[in-house]
DNA sequence: AAACCAACTGAGTAACCGGTCAGTTTTTTT
DNA sequence: AAAAAAACTGACCGGTTACTCAGTTGGTTT
C-alpha cells in the first residue's frame, strides 16, 4: 500500500473515532510512518484530507447499495422495503466506521462553508432517501404499499432506521433488539388497511 | 447576572453551536467579559463546566415535559401521542441549542469515561423515552392503540420524530415540511392491530 | 552518467490551548 | 471599622497544534 493509501486510511478511522479536530497530524504520521510533512505532500491541509475521505465514504455506500440490488429480488414493493431495511442495519455495522463518521458534527459545519462537503452530503443522503423512496414506489404500483407521499414517507422511514442505527451507535440501546418491532412498525405504517 | 451565570449561559450557546472542543476558555472569557481565571475559580476545569451545562438542559427539558403534562388534557392516548410530537417538536424549535448540544458527538464520548455524564444522558433519554411510553399504555387501555411491545415501539417513534428533527438541524430537510406526513406516519403505525 | 522528478523527510515556527497562581478587589461577618 | 471570606484578575507556563520549507531519496528518462 502507498503511503498515501495508508494516510487516507488511517485518518479515515481516526477522524471516525475520535473527530476531525480531536485528531492530530502528528498522531496520523505516528500511525502510518510517514512523516509529517508527507501528509501535507499528498493533501494541501487537513481539511482537504478530510474532503478525500469524505468521498470516499460516498462512493462506498453508494457502491454497497448498487451491489445490493443487482443481485437481490423480492416479491413486491413491501419486501423491498423490508429487505431495504435490513440491508441497511447490516451495512451500518460492516461499515461502522464510516457511519459513525456521517453521525459526527464535523461534516455538516464544514458543509456549510464548503460547497464540495455539501455535495458530498447531499449526494449520500439523495442516495439513502431515494433506496426507501424506490420501495414505496414500487409498492404503490404492485398494491403492497398504501398510497401517502413517497418521497416524505421515505424520509421517515430513514430517520427512523436511521435513529435506531445511532441508539446503537451512542450506547443508548441495543439496535438488535429493536429489529423485529421496526420492521413491524414499517410494514403497519405502509399496508392498507 | 452573576459572573458564574453569564459564563454557563455563554458557554452553553458556545459549546452548542461550535462544539466543545472548538470552544476556547478565552473565547468564553471574551464574550462574558470574565477574566480567564473567574472561569476555573467557578468550574475546576472545562470537563466540569461542560458537566454543569449538561446538568442544566437535562433540568430543563424534564421540566418543559412536566409543565406541558400537567396542564394538557387529551381525547384518548392516541391524541396523547399527537400532542407529545406536537410539542417535541415545538421544544426542539424553542430549545434549540440545547437540543444541538445533545446532537453532538462529545456527550456521548465524554460519557464513556465519565459516569455522572452518563447518568445525564441517560436520564434525559430515559424521559423522552417514557413520555412516548407512557402514551402508547394509555392507548393500550382506552383502545385506540392496538397491543405491541409499549417500551421498544416508544423508542422507534421518539426515533422517528428525532431523525426529523436532525434533518433541520443539518438543513438537510425542513421538519416543518414533514409534520403532517409524521403525525399520518405514526396514527397507522399505531392504530393497527 | 547526467538530468530530472515525484515522493518523502523532520526540524522549525508562530499561534493557540487549558490550566495555575500570587495578588487584588469586593462582599460579608464580626 | 476591622477582620475574614469570597470573588475575581491576568500574566505566565508547558504542551500541542497545523503547517512550512530546504533538503534528501530512489527510480526513470535522456
Amino acid at each position: 500500500m502507498s503511503k498515501k493509501e495508508s494516510i487516507l486510511e488511517a485518518s479515515a478511522k481516526l477522524f471516525s473515532q475520535k473527530g476531525f479536530k480531536d485528531t492530530s497530524i502528528s498522531e496520523i504520521s505516528k500511525i502510518t510512518g510517514a512523516a509529517e510533512g508527507t501528509i501535507f505532500y499528498h493533501f494541501k491541509n487537513k481539511e482537504e484530507l478530510f474532503l478525500s475521505i469524505l468521498e470516499k465514504v460516498k462512493k462506498d455506500i453508494i457502491f454497497e447499495f448498487e451491489q445490493y440490488f443487482k443481485d437481490a429480488t423480492f416479491k413486491n414493493g413491501l419486501d423491498m422495503m423490508e429487505g431495504t431495511i435490513s440491508f441497511y442495519l447490516y451495512l451500518a455495522g460492516k461499515m461502522e466506521d464510516q457511519f459513525l463518521l456521517l453521525y459526527r458534527h464535523y461534516p455538516y459545519e464544514l458543509a456549510e462553508a464548503n460547497l464540495i462537503c455539501r455535495g458530498h452530503l447531499e449526494e449520500i443522503y439523495n442516495c439513502l432517501a431515494s433506496i426507501f423512496e424506490r420501495a414505496i414506489v414500487v409498492g404503490q404500483k404492485d398494491g403492497s404499499i398504501a398510497n401517502m407521499p413517497a418521497r416524505k414517507t421515505a424520509l421517515i422511514v430513514f430517520s427512523m432506521v436511521d435513529g435506531v442505527v445511532r441508539f446503537k451507535t451512542y450506547n443508548l440501546y441495543d439496535a438488535g433488539a429493536l429489529y423485529n418491532e421496526l420492521i413491524a412498525c414499517c410494514r403497519r405504517m405502509l399496508t392498507k388497511e
